[in-house]
DNA sequence: CCACCAATCGCAAACGATTGCGACGGCTCA
DNA sequence: TGAGCCGTCGCAATCGTTTGCGATTGGTGG
């Protein structure tokens, strides 16, 4: 005799008026509508263990689950089995147009694993970075990805120690061996110095972009590196530090290079948004890009083409970063103990109208300043 | 082995010597802590149940709470409460750069608030998008906010007739009167045609945006208003319509418009995207901005000002956008039954370098077509 | 002095799923 | 014929929290 284990059942003496709640079907009223104990219906509706169950009643337990329309419920499921098939997404800023398509190629990758992202902004807050990974491992995430990773970073290592699965995307970090996904970033640069060499640039500089990030640093040391491997001279005066990657400290560090009185003809930017930044002071000190100064952006940002000069640029392939850093996270959540790889993905220069052959030896523009001699 | 980093992973063989499980604490801890049940941490940890305990108990199992460092677990109360203090943010396209800032305003209303945003893309893919939404209703989203309503769309009517909270963000629909934030588009095209007539424009030609949703009608039939209003023909064929709203469909449009022999000095594309397409088509023609034609935008997207020309739009704020629908969902969740409001926002124009005095009559490049006579 | 009430708090049943364990038949094999 | 095994499936506990209800206490008014 099947106990009705049903919770609504019908209060003695309350006619039957069946009020047919819009509560979505539970696994119980499949297992109701056939003829087994709910267990089995759990047991015959998972492909991993149906076959712990007869093929017959399974097939029936589905088909029932089909004509009732029977979602399950991914909350009661998670508390159970504390997995959510969820991964946490962490991300600086949503805003700079490098991360929706490095979403889109994560997303791409986890929906067909069956697993969903939850996508969360930090806006290069640490304390608000803490308050958002706990807000994510609360909800049982099963994973990170992690867009937001400086070189010093002890929130992620204590993670890492702590063996929470992450892959970190676009930066590195310094010590930790985790996972991760980069662009070449020392190739790229490589390229830049290479294409400005072969335009005859001689005197290059380099707006270096935040040094506590690990594709601000690689970039900077590429530079130097790339200058040393031409017999150039890599004069210190010829790199500025940009504390955070918004086309603002852009154009305070490239005014600071122009006020250094160090002649150069062409700039290489730590990325495309410092490189905007620098076009805003070539304009406003009258100056003439690419005739006075070349400027090479990195990441070929979305438009960027539409520039005024349209720019040169660094492509990553952000949706292929993405993607990658997915696939990485599912491989680790497959296979936990498995050690952590990082893959270095290929970075191509393409050349637009912001780079061209120096006019002639730029000197310039000192300013009203009366520093040095 | 359930791979399980929130509760340290036991040793294997180690001895039952009190493991002191990494596992985040439960409430059950924090009331085993304050030596009481679990029923009663729970109500004097909630604040809106704390005066059904004693204030003395009430005070000491927060202490106990925070010394533990307890976080209520979101699953579990989920599922009890069948609420979960997350709404749902359903988007066309995240790589647009329109929605990044009403993502921003929607958070950061929605976050004080105590809410989260599930964020999803569909790609403008209606299957997409209805599994989608399936899906968050599935993980109990106290609302919706839509921003990818189309003037039609069942799927959308249905939900709101199952009184699932909802509003739409930048769209509008035919029927249904659901909650809306948009932009006052109607006065903005107003104003960008009262400024292209006193730059002294008289034949002024329209890129329209997809006719299925309320913005690119209603800036469509704005369009035609402002013209009748000032006294001008409004010729069909000055018009053209885009299927989506990218680049590609506005250089296809905006090529058919020149295509069609009817001669304009100035075109008002429905959004900046369009507006992009269309310099792609007057470089390609060998035309000039805004010396042949004057090109007006719309949105007022990040970096358009640093296109070549910079182009001429209308700035809609969008992050209020974000905020004041996130602010119209929380009163509906506040409050089920009131009547649905719907915000129109103030648009402005920016006047840029894209849009200048008409040079003289316009003769529309008729290219090497043989169409026509 | 008893009945009644308010303030507190515990009991236990939920929420909807998963899963170890054991029950039950039917079968094989010695 | 009985022991043992295998395939199926039900039982009940469990995940961590909320909440209706009832029990206990102490105080109060009649």
């Amino acid at each position: 005799m099947t106990r009705d284990w049903r919770r609504g059942a019908a209060k003695p003496g309350a006619p039957a008026a069946k009020p047919p709640p819009v509560r979505s079907p539970t696994l119980r009223d499949v297992a109701q509508g056939a003829g087994v104990h709910p267990a089995t219906a759990s047991r015959a509706l998972n492909p991993t263990t149906r076959d712990l169950v007869n093929e017959e009643t399974a097939s029936r337990v589905i088909q029932v689950a089909e004509s009732l329309g029977y979602r399950p419920n991914p909350i009661a499921r998670s508390l159970k089995t504390a997995r959510s098939a969820t991964v946490g997404l962490v991300l600086p800023d949503l805003t700079n147009p490098l991360f929706p398509p490095i979403v889109r190629g994560i997303e791409d990758i986890l929906g067909p694993a069956g697993y969903n992202a939850w996508i969360v902004n930090t806006d290069n807050d640490p304390k608000r970075e803490e308050s958002q990974i706990q807000s994510l491992r609360s909800r049982h995430v099963e994973g990170l990805i992690i867009a937001t990773a400086r070189l010093e970073h002890p929130l992620l290592e204590q993670l890492h120690a702590h063996g929470v699965p992450m892959v970190l995307v676009n930066r590195r970090m310094a010590t930790s061996d985790i996972a991760s996904v980069t662009a070449d970033d020392a190739t790229g640069i490589a390229t830049a110095v290479r294409h400005l060499v072969d335009l005859g640039h001689r005197r290059i500089a380099h707006l270096a972009g935040p040094q506590d990030t690990s594709t601000g640093r690689v970039r900077r040391r590429a530079f130097s590196q790339a200058l040393r491997d031409h017999g150039l001279q890599d004069d210190p005066a010829l790199v500025a530090e940009c504390d955070y990657w918004t086309e603002g400290e852009g154009a305070r560090a490239f005014r600071a290079l122009l006020d250094r009185g160090s002649p150069f003809s062409a700039v290489i930017a730590g990325n495309d948004l410092l490189a905007l930044g620098s076009y805003d002071v070539i304009t406003e000190r009258g100056l003439s890009c690419p005739r006075d100064i070349s400027v090479v952006g990195y990441n070929d940002m979305p438009f960027i083409d539409k520039f005024r000069p349209p720019l040169t640029s660094l492509r990553v392939p952000h949706y292929e970063v993405g993607a990658e850093s997915a696939r990485l996270l599912l491989e680790t959540l497959g296979t936990p103990n498995r050690h952590p790889r990082s893959v270095l993905l290929p970075v191509s220069l393409v050349v637009r109208q912001s780079t061209g052959p120096p006019d002639r030896p730029a000197v310039p523009r000192r300013g009203r300043s009366a520093h040095g001699s």
